[in-house]
DNA sequence: TTATGATGCCTTGCCTGTCTAGGCATTAAC
DNA sequence: GTTAATGCCTAGACAGGCAAGGCATCATAA
């Protein structure tokens, strides 16, 4: 099976998560269309990382969620970023400017 | 201890020891030196993390090492990037600029 | 009718890779 | 003589992403 799609480093899907709560809130298997379809299709969360992941988040009440009706009419989870986890949101992108700030560092070196 | 030292994300590390030993041979110490010193003090790799690391590379096929007698006189483990670990490089250097691409088309979403 | 695919939730277990925390030797400086 | 820097290494803990599964609902197609 052929793997055109990223594979995700770890630690940057609690960013993306929360990036795409921050958009208004979402159910599980919506924030990873978001992801995919914001990324160009370049990022496939799959449902084996999200989901733990989204326990763990929840836990660190980066995030709460409840249980609504969806537009289709089936219930869905619903998570919503709480404040606390906008923090969160700003703090992990401004390390991740970092990183990639300094890596780019390294490898302008000649 | 302050943490101002941003940790590696899983994944960056074999890419930034090659691109160290792409300016040229060195040893393991002088690895974390010559990154450290690169990233302007932003990355600090740890011994416990390079040392495993450089044997996998080894074992990879991406480097080759050999005992040399340091200018200082002592002896040290000295690597070397290989062909294929030239080739490596470029293939992560790729990698990592898609994703950095990708996480920045999720983060410009409005 | 049935069966397939998309949507929705979840769990288990593996595996990779980084970090903490050690150990040891040599050399230079104090 | 002892400390700090340089040099090598290992063991164990741990996080977190992924593969692979399970289950249910609904629309569509055969």
């Amino acid at each position: 099976m052929a793997k055109d799609k990223a594979d995700l480093l770890q630690g940057t899907l609690d960013m993306l998560i929360l990036k795409a709560l921050s958009l208004g809130e979402l159910h599980g298997y919506g924030i990873i269309q978001r992801i995919r379809q914001l990324s160009d299709e370049m990022l496939n969360v799959e449902q084996g990382s999200l989901y733990p992941a989204l326990y763990r988040i929840e836990q660190k009440g980066w995030v709460t969620s409840k249980w609504s009706v969806h537009d289709t009419g089936r219930d869905a989870k619903f998570y919503k970023l709480t404040r606390f986890g906008r923090k969160q949101l700003e703090d992990q992108e401004a390390s991740w400017d970092r990183l990639v700030l300094a890596v780019a560092k390294v490898r302008q070196a000649t």
